[in-house]
DNA sequence: ATGACTTACAGGGTAAGA
């Protein structure tokens, strides 16, 4: 295994927020990065910016919402999948899938599934079937794999400042997590969790009342590793100092280090 | 609290996010 910087980042807009992605890729220089929410059509990615710091990158457009891209330092990410099997009929692009630096990354964009209930909450769970039956062959792989993104899941009371407020949420809703532990007991790693078991990490702040200011944050951003990737799990954190910048996403980008050994857990 | 704050699209006000 090659040591690596895998991170993921919704950027809520990747125009309205190029400054903070280049400022970002400039500081921490990750070696693989899955984007969400790009809300910008395929010709307004900015493909010739990103490849003069020296990223390529594979993506899947959408005009005004979602939207997925996978950033690799000095290589050209290679294209393997284009949306979940099982529903050609989803127009929504919420996941890509591709092979760079020797791992196999699956970036994905989970449904918020708001309100609830609703039809809304109904295409959560039926993506959320898809992309555990596309899990499982991946977890199986005998190759590195990484399914890392905005799951739009608070896995447990201890991924959120304060549940109480966010009851009917469809992101604390017992079917999300539910979901999201049947894809965990396929086999995958939760990275953050492995090398912080119990202290409170965060990935996203709203932008109301004032939460950044506050650290009244939700983690729900999530980079799942196959049993071939784990044992080589060194790192992971949030680059929280990226939400704290004029103009920030609402996220921030969340990322492990793999190290070039098998490491004890 | 059918809220607050921010984005895209459009060129104002709505839909959507989480």
């Amino acid at each position: 295994m090659k040591k690596l910087k895998i991170a993921t980042y919704n950027i809520n807009g990747i125009r309205a927020h190029l400054p903070n992605l280049l400022a970002w890729l400039k500081r921490e220089s990750p070696d693989i990065v899955c984007l969400q929410e790009l809300k910008a059509v395929d010709s307004a990615f900015p493909a010739s910016e990103l490849e003069a710091i020296g990223y390529g990158a594979v993506w899947q457009g959408q005009a005004s919402w979602n939207g997925v891209a996978i950033l690799a330092r000095g290589a050209q990410p290679l294209e393997s999948r284009r949306g979940l099997p099982s529903d050609p009929g989803d127009k929504h692009s919420r996941y890509l899938e591709a092979a760079a630096h020797g791992v196999v990354v699956g970036c994905l964009y989970l449904p918020n599934g708001n309100p609830q209930p609703g039809p809304k909450f109904d295409y959560k769970l039926a993506w959320f079937e898809r992309l555990i039956l596309h899990a499982q062959t991946l977890q199986a792989s005998e190759h590195p794999v990484v399914l890392a993104g905005d799951y739009n899941v608070v896995p447990t009371d201890n991924d959120i400042y304060s549940p109480r407020s966010w009851l009917k949420d469809a992101l604390l809703q017992p079917q999300s997590r539910e979901c999201f532990a049947r894809l965990l007991e396929q086999g995958w790693c939760d990275a953050l969790r492995t090398i912080y078991p119990e202290e409170r990490l965060y990935t996203f702040w709203d932008y109301f009342r004032q939460h950044w200011q506050k650290n009244s944050g939700l983690r729900i951003d999530h980079l799942l590793l196959n049993p071939t990737l784990s044992p080589y799990l060194k790192n992971a954190g949030v680059d929280a100092w990226v939400r704290n910048e004029p103009h920030a996403s609402d996220h921030a980008p969340t990322w492990i280090e793999i190290s070039s050994r098998k490491q004890r857990h």
